[in-house]
DNA sequence: GTCAGTGCAAACCCTTTGCAGAAAG
DNA sequence: CTTTCTGCAAAGGGTTTGCACTGAC
């Protein structure tokens, strides 16, 4: 995924990421769909977290291209294979994270504001032994933060 | 809060008992009323996870005693107060914990069985620096597994 | 042409809300 | 008596579903 915002501005460029997009998302078993290539886009334009409200409107800007169902089962699906990161720190709402390398999250409780911890700027030592019969289906570090001057 | 499961059999001692989560509401600025006491008895019989549903449902096991709307008001209230802490695994649900002490979890994505880790069994060194203008408001570990026969 | 993917709207489910009645002090 | 709390039922909001249509190959 080496595709950056720069790259949009020039069309020619743009058709030939899409072709990237394409085989990339060939590579791990996905048909390529219209739809499908225009949200990997938008997610792998760079390391973001996103709401699947938030991918819609984006998806969408420029008149309608993709229907809430769709984006909701693109984004599973990219999670299921591996492409993005579900994060979970927010009752209302699921993010999605297009950074899949190891590392944590700030979670502002006030704003809703969702950022990344670099995986070495945080040391886990001591890693409990997995309950019998299970297996580590990745681990979720959250630093909840408020903004010092909001009321309680 | 000392109260134990094993109270709860003599009536005597339950009537007791009640006084003393009366008391302890107040100590922490909660109204006892007849639903916050009997919500809070079930909570901290023991350090438990439970869903605003499986609280529901126990405190109307004996007929109707308290309405979903007192729940859900009477949880975020206790979880305000710090009596009880919010984890957020579950995109479809939140879990309240009865056991405030520092701890961790794992959560079984299979099963949706949430278990303790204790915080001794895990050390968090290199912690990062929060961001300016910003306190801490909690610290969530979650390890994510997996029931090992399960299909992906 | 076939099968997988998409769109639409309705259904779902947990949670919140508005407001009248009940309880706490 | 006053203020806070509770109950009911309806509304909210993110997510899922059913099914006919469309697009990928």
């Amino acid at each position: 995924m080496t595709y950056t915002h720069a790259m949009e501005t020039r069309n020619t460029l743009k058709i030939d990421t899409d072709q990237d997009i394409a085989s990339q998302l060939r590579k791990v078993g996905i048909t390529p769909t219209q739809q499908r290539v225009q949200i990997a886009e938008i997610l792998f334009a760079r390391p973001q977290h996103m709401s699947a409200d938030q991918v819609l409107a984006l998806v969408n800007r420029d008149g309608p291209t993709a229907s809430k169902a769709t984006i909701y089962n693109t984004l599973g699906l990219f999670a299921r294979k591996g492409l993005v990161r579900e994060v979970i720190v927010d009752p209302s709402k699921v993010f999605y994270d297009s950074n899949t390398t190891i590392h944590h999250h700030f979670f502002n409780v006030d704003t809703g504001e969702l950022t990344d911890i670099p995986a070495d700027d945080l040391i886990l030592n001591n890693m409990p032994e997995l309950p019998p019969g299970t297996e580590s289906a990745g681990i979720d570090v959250i630093f909840r933060i408020r903004s010092r001057d909001a009321r309680h």
